[in-house]
DNA sequence: GCTGTATAATTGACTCCGCAAGCAAATGTA
DNA sequence: TACATTTGCTTGCGGAGTCAATTATACAGC
């Protein structure tokens, strides 16, 4: 799944889901150590990721006017457009996955008991107009 | 969790799989194609874990009789007793992950669902002595 | 206003692992 | 026999991520 998301468009799982939190936060914009949070990465690992994500121009760094440590990573047009064409397929893959396996009684369960891991608070499963 | 492995023995996730696997095989011996299925890793990446693994004397080369392209991986004793070393907290932390958050009545609910995903034929949780 | 400590981010050195390429042995085919 | 293909394994290179150290800023307490 992994593997179909690089082969198709280039992303990695975590490019996905960095572009994925930046498309649903306020401004479409986090700061590195938030963004390190939600990702379970160190912010090494954030400044790595989106160096890249950087040179392919899916995402900007803006300053914080309150705090001048802080950069933030934002959203650019080209990585909207990046997402919704990596969502499209990627959820179906997703979805295929699980509806294959298990049948709608079981993924509601499968959710109820899964959602109880540590990070699965804030993981929603809103999709960014792709279908 | 693989972080406690790590600190506490100085063994991956995957480093302490393979020697369950090696410990669990017939002559607690494999060939390296069938560590890297087990492992869900590239001929590659299992040269190079066996690498570590027989440099730290865990794990030891011996040749095929019946096929002279083939070695396979053998377990050492050492590689028991490092085993049944981490097995000890390993295990343990597991459970605790586990029961912690979840009901007996849930974790078989889990158990029979999550079964079902690729891979999870084979991966039985007998231990390996250490209780 | 200093001084000390905490926080945000980056960098260099490292590990783990995959991919592509290569070698050697086994197997298939003519 | 001779050649092609497959299989088991290793090696060079590169990506992704960690850790430890460093820099710059923020925020105490005195």
């Amino acid at each position: 799944m992994n593997a179909r998301l690089v082969a198709d468009h280039g992303l990695t799982i975590n490019a996905y889901e960095a572009l994925l939190l930046l498309y649903r936060a306020e401004d479409q914009r986090m700061r590195r150590v938030d963004l390190a949070e939600k990702l379970i990465l160190t912010a090494s690992g954030v400044t790595r990721l989106l160096d890249g994500l950087e040179q392919a121009g899916l995402v900007d760094r803006a300053a914080c006017a309150s705090d001048r440590r802080v950069t933030y990573a934002v959203l650019t047009e080209t990585g909207r457009a990046k997402l919704r064409e990596a969502s499209r397929s990627h959820v179906a893959d997703i979805r295929e996955f699980f509806e294959t396996r298990f049948s709608a009684e079981e993924l509601d369960q499968l959710a109820g008991l899964l959602g109880r891991l540590p990070g699965a608070a804030e993981a929603v499963d809103e999709d960014c107009g792709a279908g």
